[in-house]
DNA sequence: GTTAAATAGGACTAAAATAGTCCTCAATTA
DNA sequence: TAATTGAGGACTATTTTAGTCCTATTTAAC
């Protein structure tokens, strides 16, 4: 179904959540009660996103997780690929190991093609833009031929 | 990994296949022989591809399958959306029951505007540009802000 | 008619990915 | 030094996906 995984799902919700009061720090039970996510779920995520930086922590008795930069400037591509990866629709977008395909696989390049276009669909929305009610996020167009380069 | 299932891989595959020698009908064995699949999973491919409208089969001892329309009308949506159901990244893309973000989920409309803009791009390379060696797809652009219409 | 070759449809099993939980360690502040 | 909070990783259960196989049904050729 082309779809992304449930932690993802949550990360944009427990994201959007923190965006909302950007300044404070954010426990994993505070999120939690807010979101109505479990706390080992709100916590595996939110660890997630720290690896990937798109999260910053402080332990300690008052310590919490707030944004690493500010919501305009955080992608729905960052997010995306702190949880599942880099966007690659195919095996082949990523390596060309094992590809049994050797006898004419024109099809990797196009897939190619097809993965930056999207890849730009999902960078040009940002958290902040997920945060407003219904947002006409900032104009973008992809020319795919301009995605074209030799090989 | 936003990715797609295996399944969906080898349904563009066998498509190339049968897209370059259009006017013959396939019959499975064939394309498993020319594609390296294994025949009960070529077959079962088919089979979906036939349900999908992609593909047109005949049976009998002449049988096997042929395009149901030219290259140029069979778009990669197409093929994802007859393995893997509707194009959809979250959820409430799809429908918004028993959604609990009852509070304040603005989030989905700005999903429905992804979903269309990945959606356009998908939509916009065809079958046809996948058998060309490399290929420049008809140019197409993607006013994200075409897409918004009130709710 | 009968037979052979082909698809249709669905059931089933095995494998892999995902989700979700839990435990122990480290850091910080009062 | 105690209490609170995150870090990291192990583990289990669940779900999804892949892959195979079996039994109809259809059609052309003989």
């Amino acid at each position: 179904m082309l779809r992304l995984s449930k932690l993802t799902d949550y990360a944009t919700v427990i994201l959007s959540h923190i965006a909302k009061e950007n300044e404070l720090t954010h426990s994993a039970m505070g999120v939690a009660e807010a979101t109505g996510i479990a706390l080992p779920t709100v916590s595996k995520v939110l660890k997630i996103l720290v690896n990937a930086k798109v999260l910053v922590s402080t332990r300690g008795i008052k310590g919490g997780y707030a944004l690493a930069r500010s919501p305009e400037k955080i992608s729905v591509a960052d997010v995306i690929s702190a949880l599942e990866g880099p966007i690659a629709l195919t095996e082949c977008s990523i390596s060309h190991e094992g590809c049994e395909q050797a006898s004419g696989c024109g099809i990797s390049a196009n897939w190619g093609l097809i993965n930056q276009a999207i890849q730009q669909a999902l960078e040009a929305v940002t958290l902040a833009d997920m945060i407003k009610p219904v947002n006409v996020p900032q104009e973008f167009l992809i020319p795919v031929s301009s995605l074209y380069r030799p090989i």
